[in-house]
RNA sequence: CCCGGGAUGGCGGAACGGCAGACGCCGCGGACUUAAAAUCCGCUGCCCGCAAGGGCGUGGGGGUUCGAAUCCCCCUCCCGGGACCA
């Protein structure tokens, strides 16, 4: 075997053989353990895959292949997220109907893909856009609406001007576009189809502690539910007696309220405001109308507002409070009208000083007394309650809040109440390329869903595709599409036209696999039962708030449907890191600084790319693309090539120090590549060969090693298996090596001699060494006693058979 | 402003509280070659020194410890996310 190492002889031969002979298929065998390792199903872009893609697929790759040899039933497939607006807006600006648009693009994805040698099973494989899986997306949404969880209701929704459709709370970014960062999102008013994820915002919060995720996806989910726990005070107008209720996560401080404030958009506020300060009130409503939502959110912004000339009474103290209205109270959170304590809330306060409205403390802090006049910013969360009645000297905590709410409640004048930021998902698109919500309006019936077996609403191939901008979906221009009959009464009935957000697709396709072309069913309840939950689950960390929390939502409802048997679709979650370009910005064809896995390939080979896109540095940490870093995998993997050629299989004989080595690296690689420490597992396998290469070793080794790469390297360790085991078949079904402890332990060990505690010399010493024996060894070192010339050792540390350190005076 | 993650050679990065810089890239020197590429071998943190050797070194300052890149406190800077949510 005199070949040198030519990776484009042998890459597409093993990649095509291991196509043919099913050598990845997942069989349904129920008795094994099963492991579900998936990557998130992306869109596929007429980009192609890029470099960065691969720092995805190829670590989920290595595991699921480690996973097989360890004798784990291994369910690892590939789908294309391809309904919703990325797929769209890119065929819209490419000018080729979506439908061709991601025929072509799964295509060149999958040979992308199987370029690199990623061991999907294809047999599987699923398209979120074809009739026979949106059936079920259809059928899903059915389901929410039988559970009462959609529902259709009008309201003014974020529009983004680009796409030409309604978006949801979760698309909106800063006030943009979550496709278009430039482009900020206006209000339009349409009545739109809703699922009610507000009605499991507390199971969503509470199994975040089920289940094993990044520590920032937890917490930015955390954070987007946002729930708050406070009470909801009624106040009533001074005059009419009209209430006004605010909503406190600090009841607490009810008696330093000063002012009352109004979200600008607050049905109250037409109503309260008095004819001499009307003209004052309308014009600011419509400024904060006209502001963008970028200017609103605004935090360095001064505070805004004017007075209505209204005001309401605080209920703990009869005290007449002025109300106000100002933008920085939202109308779509809590009541949109809050109590002003501005001596313990710092917008409040910024608001107070601004208007010269009073300020009044209910805690005082005895260790730093504060003054109403002078302080220059709010108190929060000290002291003890101060000019509060009966309240007086509880000090500051849940129990002087529920000291607060207790009362509240008894007096009628107020109650406990949960809050949450998180609103109902919006998924009504007025766009073509999607799933028909599967609903029909009918004169005499009203909103009737579409019956279970009429499913698909197949989506009609159109000419004329692109959104118009009217508010209306282009099916709604199709009077074939349009017009049909009521399921209910036979009679004339109109189609909804718009269709259901991309994210709906994406909140089950994890459930199409075990059974990815049942007709029947979206899915094999008993299939179900076996494979899911997902126990690795691997993608981008952009998905943190969306896909990530529908598709718990989608999960959490089929399980009370008592469809499923978990509450939680992914066990485990990684992100891996984001690769730029080495210009140090984000890869993108306008910038030119892709880098595709095809050039890489077409250099060095699959096998050394998927090496450095492990080595280039840990899993979830982002980099920079270094176009000589697959170069040294290259080599690495040409010096394998080479030790295998010079040492055939069979042998043993090898030397203690050697099999330690070996068995060293079967441990350390083992219990890495379980973590995903995947740059240090190709890290322990170069060490391995620079150690082989050094010392020799047999055939058998140079096999283990094989075996310990092959995950990796899979087309390299094919050929070489191939060659050196005959008949024998594929390196792939072969059993992950097994450690063995005893070769662990060496008869000597370095000792490392410290002299207050730098060191200062290293003694090859024989295993398990006394104490008084290393002291002894040291002390005769000469390149101790220099140290310890003239100094009494005062304390002996010592590490068996690691470390002896003399600390000296 | 809040939350999360960082800061280690020219670069990417290693390192259960115990030999800092593993592994690789780049660079330099050498072998092979008519030559180059490829491949192989050697060197490669900084300072002093011919050398042996020594000193200094993990963003800055303090602390705990026999011993700190690692643990604690303070500060600076960078990245990601959130941000008037009452």
């Amino acid at each position: 075997m005199a070949r040198r190492y030519q990776p484009r002889e042998f890459e597409a031969k093993w990649q095509q053989a291991w196509q043919e002979r099913g050598q990845y298929r997942t069989e349904d065998e129920l008795t094994k353990p099963k492991f579900y390792c998936l990557d998130f199903f992306p869109y596929p872009s007429g980009a192609g895959l890029s470099v960065g893609h691969a720092k995805n697929y190829v670590p989920t790759d290595v595991y699921s292949r480690f996973k097989r040899m360890n004798g784990y039933n291994v369910l690892h497939p590939m789908g294309w997220d391809a309904f919703g607006l990325p797929a769209e807006n890119e065929a819209i600006q490419r000018q080729v109907p979506p439908r061709v648009s991601t025929a072509r693009n799964t295509a060149n994805y999958k040979r992308q893909m199987n370029m690199m040698g990623l061991s999907y099973d294809w047999s599987r494989e699923i398209n979120s856009s074809d009739p026979e899986y949106y059936r079920w997306t259809q059928w899903f949404f059915l389901l929410l609406h039988r559970r009462g969880l959609a529902y259709r209701a009008p309201g003014s929704q974020w529009w983004c001007p680009v796409c030409k459709t309604i978006l949801a709370n979760e698309q909106v970014v800063n006030g943009f576009c979550w496709r278009h960062g430039d482009t900020p999102v206006q209000k339009k008013e349409l009545e739109q189809w809703y699922f009610k994820i507000t009605d499991y915002a507390d199971q969503l919060l509470d199994d975040l502690d089920s289940i094993e995720w990044p520590a920032h996806i937890v917490a930015m989910q955390r954070n987007w539910i946002g729930r708050s726990e406070g009470a909801e005070v009624t106040f009533r107008v001074a005059g009419s007696g009209q209430p006004v209720v605010v909503f406190t996560t600090r009841p607490d401080t009810l008696f330093g309220a000063t002012f009352i404030v109004l979200s600008p958009e607050h049905p109250l506020v037409d109503q309260v405001s008095t004819p001499q300060h009307r003209a004052a009130v309308q014009a600011y409503q419509e400024q904060a109308r006209l502001a963008s939502e970028i200017e609103r959110l605004s935090t360095e912004r001064e505070k805004t507002g004017v007075f209505t000339g209204a005001y309401a009474i605080n209920p703990v103290n009869g005290e007449q409070l002025p109300i106000w209205i100002a933008d920085y109270v939202l109308m779509g959170y809590g009541t949109g009208a809050i109590m002003a304590v501005p001596a313990h809330d710092q917008r409040d306060f910024e608001f107070a000083r601004r208007f010269d409205l009073p300020i009044k403390l209910v805690y005082q802090d005895d260790a730093a007394p504060q003054d109403a006049g002078t302080m220059t910013q709010a108190m929060l969360h000290r002291g003890h309650v101060v000019n509060s009645g009966q309240f007086n000297g509880l000090a500051d905590g849940p129990q002087a809040v529920d000291a607060f709410i207790t009362w509240l409640e008894e007096q009628g004048t107020g109650k406990r109440r949960v809050n949450y930021r998180i609103r109902d998902w919006l998924i009504s698109r007025q766009r073509y390329w999607g799933a028909p919500i599967p609903i029909v309006y009918c004169d005499r019936d009203g909103i009737v869903p579409v019956p279970e077996e009429q499913l698909p609403v197949l989506l009609p191939e159109i000419a004329d595709y692109e959104p118009s901008g009217t508010g209306r979906s282009p099916l709604a221009n199709l009077p074939e599409f349009v017009n049909t009959t009521c399921p209910a009464c036979g009679g004339p009935a109109r189609r909804e036209t718009d269709t259901i957000d991309g994210f709906g697709c994406s909140s089950w396709y994890f459930l199409r696999y075990p059974n990815p072309h049942d007709t029947v069913a979206p899915f094999d309840r008993q299939l179900i039962d076996y494979w899911l939950p997902v126990d690795t689950y691997v993608g981008g960390a952009e998905h943190a708030v969306m896909h990530l929390l529908y598709a718990r939502f989608w999960t959490k409802v089929m399980a009370d449907a008592g469809l499923v048997n978990f509450r939680e679709p992914f066990a485990r979650l990684r992100n891996q890191g984001v690769i730029y370009g080495s210009d140090g910005h984000r890869m993108s064809k306008s910038r030119g600084n892709v880098v595709t896995p095809d050039e890489v390939i077409e250099t060095y080979g699959a096998d050394a790319l998927r090496c450095f896109e492990l080595f280039m540095g840990p899993f979830e940490m982002d980099n920079f693309w270094d176009e000589d870093g697959p170069k040294g995998q290259f080599r690495f993997l040409h010096r394998v090539w080479e030790l295998a050629g010079s040492h055939p299989a069979g042998g043993g004989g090898d030397s203690p120090a050697v099999l330690r080595l070996l068995h060293q690296t079967i441990q350390d690689v083992t219990e890495r590549i379980e973590d995903f420490r995947f740059n240090t597992v190709v890290s322990k396998l170069h060490e391995l060969l620079n150690a082989l290469e050094r010392q020799g070793c047999s055939g058998d080794t140079v096999d283990t090693l094989l075996l310990l790469l092959a995950p990796i390297a899979p087309h390299l360790t094919e050929e070489l298996w191939s060659e050196r085991h005959p008949g024998e078949g594929s390196i792939h079904s072969r059993s992950w090596p097994v450690c063995d402890p005893a070769l662990l332990v060496a008869d000597t060990c370095p000792l490392v001699i410290q002299v207050n505690g730098k060191v200062r010399d290293t003694l090859q010493t024989s295993r398990d060494l006394t104490r008084d024996d290393a002291e002894a060894l040291a002390r005769a070192s000469e390149r101790v006693q220099r140290f310890l010339d003239g100094h009494a050792v005062q304390k002996v540390i010592f590490v068996p058979n690691k470390l002896l350190n003399l600390v000296v005076s």
